[in-house]
DNA sequence: GCCCTTGTTTATCGCTTGATCACTAGTTAT
DNA sequence: ATAACTAGTGATCAAGCGATAAACAAGGGC
């Protein structure tokens, strides 16, 4: 695929793009369209908003599934930030600050209507993608939070988190994760401050954790908090 | 193909059901069948799963629309306990059992793949059902949580909960649904014991709550904790 | 100027959809 | 039996869908 040179005059008109820009073009509004319409949206419409026919979008994209595959890779991949890791494993600064920054760039990446609705969409239509991106989600943030809980509790790193473990950082995390779904999604009204939510919320969490698992020391027996 | 009648002699056969038991088989069938394939899937494909014709169901739905709503109304409505309530509001057992208890039952309805899909596609779609179903359970359900909690704590009674204590019971709440959103939307492996998860989501609430707000005392200024 | 390549539209095909209507089969009442 | 009523079907319509092919428009290099 040879990119031509763009042109070297102040061309402010936008006709003509370069074969790759107009692509993209065409799959960032296909996500914003397929975000708001669910991926039975129309091809016709969608080329309406583009202000193009719709037999066009059939020269960029074989069928309408492939496009529908561009938009998932664009939301999926695109936003995820490996800087993240380093963030949440960066033992120079106390864990809860570091849950507090991470939630907030998080949330701020994630916690938009277009993203929230096609991670819905494709979830409910069952796709690999979003198996994948759970997966990912518990192997590498989840699993991280909890070593550093463990870490931050003095205590030696093991190798894997127990699932029990796990699933308490799940129910965290999906707890900050559903504030965006009642706004975004529900568009529900939601306390004001993100930041507070999220300030509590990792408070609460690191608390509960060392209640939970913390406390009762080495091994634990279920139910043997007090009623 | 004209099915020919069947021999009178030892019908078991369950033909001809009362009008209105018929009209229900076809919306327990239709939920059924919407949850799978989406408010999108086709109404022939629907009546080929009810063993009829297509044309029949518009002599018991006026629109497949109108078919839709009452499919709302019969997972919205039906499964509703008005004993929630009063469970949760038991002063004569500690708090913690009954969050436990409460969320055993409440899980218990919610959590089948059947429920959950359906949720999330009338929320997609937009529907006012869906923002009243979120706004009942922060006004019944969290609230009484809430309210609890300030019993628990020995604080006298105020009026209504906090945006930021309610955002925090929201949380909380979210964490547990979203357990089953994990396991029977993306159908991702979640802890199998959800009687453990659970538990120590109310534990870690109980936990988390407590050192946030109440600890906290009475005035809170955000940010005040130890970073 | 010209041609060749690429971007875009017009027209259309084959199929599926929700919905309607005239008709048949099956049950009940007389 | 037979009339009357209702449950159910077959055929079909108009609209909308994804996709294709052929015609048309617009550069860019020579």
């Amino acid at each position: 695929m040879s990119r031509k040179a763009l042109p070297k005059g102040g061309r402010t008109k936008q006709k003509r793009l370069s074969p790759d820009d107009r692509r993209k073009e065409f799959v960032a509004k296909a996500t914003e369209f397929f975000s708001e319409e669910g991926f039975g949206g129309a091809t016709r419409d969608l080329a309406r908003r583009l202000g193009v026919t719709q037999p066009l979008l059939y020269r960029y994209f074989p069928s309408k599934d492939d496009l529908i595959k561009e938009v998932y890779r664009t939301v999926y991949l695109e936003p995820f930030d490996t800087a993240w890791d380093r963030l949440l494993a960066d033992r120079s600064r106390p864990l809860r600050s570091r849950l507090k920054e991470f939630y907030s760039a998080y949330t701020k990446v994630i916690f938009t209507r277009k993203w929230l609705r096609i991670y819905f969409y494709s979830g409910l239509k069952g796709l690999d993608i979003n198996r994948w991106y759970v997966g990912m989600v518990g192997d590498t943030i989840l699993t991280r939070i909890v070593r550093e809980c463990w870490h931050e509790a003095g205590r030696p790193a093991r190798g894997k988190p127990t699932a029990a473990e796990l699933e308490m950082a799940w129910v965290f995390h999906s707890g900050i994760f559903y504030y965006g779904v009642r706004k975004y999604i529900y568009e529900s009204p939601v306390l004001e401050d993100k930041e507070q939510m999220i300030s509590d919320a990792v408070d609460a969490f690191l608390a509960g954790f060392q209640q939970v698992f913390a406390a009762a020391a080495t091994q634990r027996t279920p139910e043997k908090l007090p009623v």
